[in-house]
DNA sequence: CTGCATCCTCTCGGATACTG
DNA sequence: CAGTATCCGAGAGGATGCAG
């Protein structure tokens, strides 16, 4: 790895401490749901509803958790509207802006390149190369 | 979000989807110990022994269970000494190489933060400020 | 429409003991 | 030293029903 991108262990030494506050944030943000909510929010402002149906398979339970996690990071803000029936908005914060604008390029790299590293594991993944 | 960086979705709609193969290299790359692992491999090649005691917590099931996932998604790679006693070895491949270019700097903006964003849900993290 | 409460399942992941 | 095998508890996460 070249030396200028791992510095961080001289700046923060304690990254591997098992107490280390970035354990608690990596474990928000990376989580298999807090990903792609995250993503699909810097589409811009959603509805609770729409999130449900853009973010696939994620169930009711775990969205309202995840946005609630999210939120008490303070990486995203929720805006609920005295209206009925009831109409509740989600978007970034300007911290969950600046989460985001680290953690795009490398969704965009694991979106490009996923496809041959799960195909190298399940050996012919649609064409009939040899069945 | 800015549009330069949320292009994400034009050019792969189907990160969204339940059978996106983004989703397992997500789960793989951004697992709780995956990250750590990954990270810790950043610093170059490392024996088995070394590494479970940087990756502070991490069980030895976990490593041995991460470690294996991690190379046969290609990220890592294992090389077997045959001495006695005997002697691993483990270091990224180009591949997770590519991986940890876009991932530490998501890293180090999560460690720079990470302080602030768990500061916001205890209300006193250490300091005795208003105690 | 936007959730929360409950129940239930299943996997993750830790502890321990054992092998080459 | 570098793992594997087994057991087991805790918590993630899904399904359903209900409330505001």
């Amino acid at each position: 790895m070249v030396v200028s991108f791992a510095q961080i262990r001289e700046e923060y030494p304690g990254v591997f401490s098992e107490s280390c506050p970035t354990r608690v944030v990596l474990d928000h943000v990376m989580s298999k749901w807090g990903v792609l909510v995250l993503l699909a929010l810097t589409d811009g402002t959603i509805r609770w509803g729409d999130l449900r149906r853009k973010v696939d398979g994620i169930s009711e339970k775990m969205l309202a958790s995840t946005l609630r996690t999210l939120e008490t990071d303070g990486f995203i803000s929720r805006t609920s509207y005295p209206e009925v029936p009831p109409r509740v908005e989600y978007s970034l914060t300007s911290l969950g802006d600046a989460l985001m604008e680290r953690m795009l390029p490398l969704m965009e790299w694991v979106a490009a390149n996923a496809d041959d590293i799960t195909a190298r594991e399940k050996p012919a993944r649609c064409g009939p190369s040899e069945a």
